[in-house]
DNA sequence: CTGTTAGCGCGTTCAC
DNA sequence: GTGAACGCGCTAACAG
């Protein structure tokens, strides 16, 4: 029998295969077969792989080795299942057509990545029935936590959330109803900050352009402190809006253009984003009239193009990377057990002045 | 016995949820207590949610009843497990600072989520070591394809992949040597197309500048088309290339400074993409260098920014969007099992002459 | 068209 | 520090 021994183990080895094949065969190399050639039991690799200080460093080597021989890859879908959490974070954005989304994603994906955890990608074109519909979906997979953009939800969409009892990060917003967690910025204060500085350099026929105000509520929240403060300051607010059409340089000339025409007297123009205010300082260049001496034109967000642009655009700059690394810090923190100081995270803002005003 | 039933049937049933859930209790509710609810077998309900045609219309009311009542969510992962497949497609891409890939995501995002599929994010900087490790790991989720950057990759990922077995589609780049299908634009004639047009413009000193070319071989693709061209006009081939840094519109103005300091006489500049050339215009519209009068400059790409600087920025169009489109439906395709009628796709490009040239 | 049976591959539980 | 047994929730395979 002794002699007999390793021929059977062969063919024990390739009919237990066989039969565990029998129905639908993936043929994929599984813990099991790691097991079996280094020798040890399946739950022994299981430990080495997720836990390797709780084998012996003699059993770790063997099996690190028999991985590696096998190509062995864990299936995290087996995984997922047994232990009910996926290495995973869907993250939510109501578009991936706009730059600051994208960043955000950017910071999220890259902090999370590093980490080991995948980032699952899923938009809503600002229509919170389809976030509840996304958000039950993704639950489906059992990820780890969760991203959502904004505070405002379906209601059912809170409720299931808030039974749910993983981590669940709220960003772009800051506010006091939070589901679990909350990183972003004051949007009402940012609103002020521009109105703040385009009041205290003299100006006083202010105009506050903008658009898509009627799908992205948060535009609407930094009009409001664009507002309060011309209303403290005795001046009134003209307003030019497009609630319905997307942000584009396209629409900052065009609204540039309108608000030229139908109140040549304007002295400052406040644009609800840097996109709409590259517009409009191009369109100037373009007609050949100067900015700021003519007419003044702020934006929000920060990005890089006002910088370089003639004039360079005064904005209000939002870190929209840091913000989606601070979120995701503030995931990790969660997911490894570590409490996090607080569970609201304000991502500031900074007034960046240059020559468009 | 009979008048004990309805009792006995709901202690039966609620008896049998606890045993269930004896060991780890997730209180989830599960296509077990659907099919209870609906007096049914849970493969019934397995049905009338995937397949629903395969099932009487009045079972399957009566199960989608008892879905809306227990507000049953599927599980993924269970299902995952059980069919070795979940609806998710990992893309893979080098980088998600580079606008261009994000366009593209967009694209197969959008089209992918319409179908029912979620994109899982994956960036590997250009390593295409981290990329070989990120396709084992994501294919440790079972998906139902993958989608990739470009042509090269880890020789082990590549027979890895072919052997995997589900559709894998490489984007960005187009070539002969693909693993499954290919969607892309073919890089070299991309870049002969400037060059041929910088010549028949009769510009005969023509630099072409360039970033991070050393990442990302499809810049020295675009290159290569550019250098033959000229060469055959029987013209020198200038280049100013900084290989290790990453494209921005700062780069682009200091390429443009460079050039006009080291090669003053130059008359046409041909930038590796529109975020360089539109720095470059930029720069000289701040030193009030007459664009294409005293240098013509010209880009790569198709950005919305190059439409509305002044001078409009002349460069080659691809349409990246679509081309995320074009991947996801060929993906697609694939997927529910129609023969797509070519395994590649050459999404083309469009030479967008504008004032800068 | 519907049900029965038997796993998918792994991690938790409990025992040694 | 290591292993045996079991089940996570669902669907493929086969039968009727």
């Amino acid at each position: 029998m002794a002699k007999t021994t390793p021929g059977r183990a062969m063919v024990k080895q390739n009919s237990g295969a066989r039969e565990r094949r029998r129905h639908r065969g993936s043929d994929r190399v599984t813990i099991q077969d790691v097991a079996l050639l280094a020798g040890v039991a399946p739950i022994t690799v299981s430990r080495a792989l997720n836990t390797p200080e709780r084998v012996s460093s003699k059993l770790r080597e063997r099996i690190e080795q028999a991985v590696s021989t096998l190509g062995y890859v864990p299936n995290l879908v087996a995984g997922g299942l047994a232990s009910a959490k996926m290495r995973m974070i869907p993250v939510v954005v109501p578009s991936l057509s706009i730059l600051t989304f994208i960043e955000v994603i950017h910071g999220i994906q890259q902090t999370l990545e590093e980490a080991g955890y995948q980032v699952l990608l899923g938009s809503t074109d600002f229509d919170l029935d389809r976030e509840a519909s996304l958000i039950d979906s993704v639950l489906g997979y059992s990820p780890s936590g969760v991203i959502l953009t904004g505070l405002r939800h379906h209601e059912g969409a809170v409720r299931r959330l808030k039974a749910w009892g993983h981590p669940i990060i709220e960003i772009m917003e800051l506010g006091d109803e939070f589901i679990d967690m909350n990183v972003g910025v004051d949007n009402h204060a940012v609103g002020a900050c521009m109105a703040q500085h385009l009041v205290s350099q003299g100006f006083r026929r202010i105009a506050y352009l903008g658009t898509g105000m009627s799908r992205d509520y948060r535009a609407m929240q930094r009009f409001e402190g664009h507002r309060q403060v011309l209303e403290q300051a005795g001046l009134e607010c003209e307003v030019l809006f497009r609630r319905e059409e997307p942000s584009s340089y396209q629409a900052g000339r065009r609204l540039f253009l309108e608000a030229l025409e139908s109140r040549p007297d304007l002295e400052a123009l406040h644009f609800a984003n840097d996109n709409l205010a590259a517009g409009a300082v191009m369109e100037a260049n373009r007609r050949g009239i100067r900015v700021p001496e003519e007419i003044a034109i702020g934006g929000y967000l920060g990005l890089s193009l006002g910088e370089h642009l003639t004039p360079s655009l005064t904005t209000v700059t939002v870190p929209r990377f840091e913000m989606g690394v601070e979120a995701a810090k503030l995931m990790l923190a969660r997911l490894e057990g570590r409490t996090p100081p607080s569970a609201k995270v304000d991502i500031g803002y900074e007034l960046t002045v240059r020559e468009s005003t």
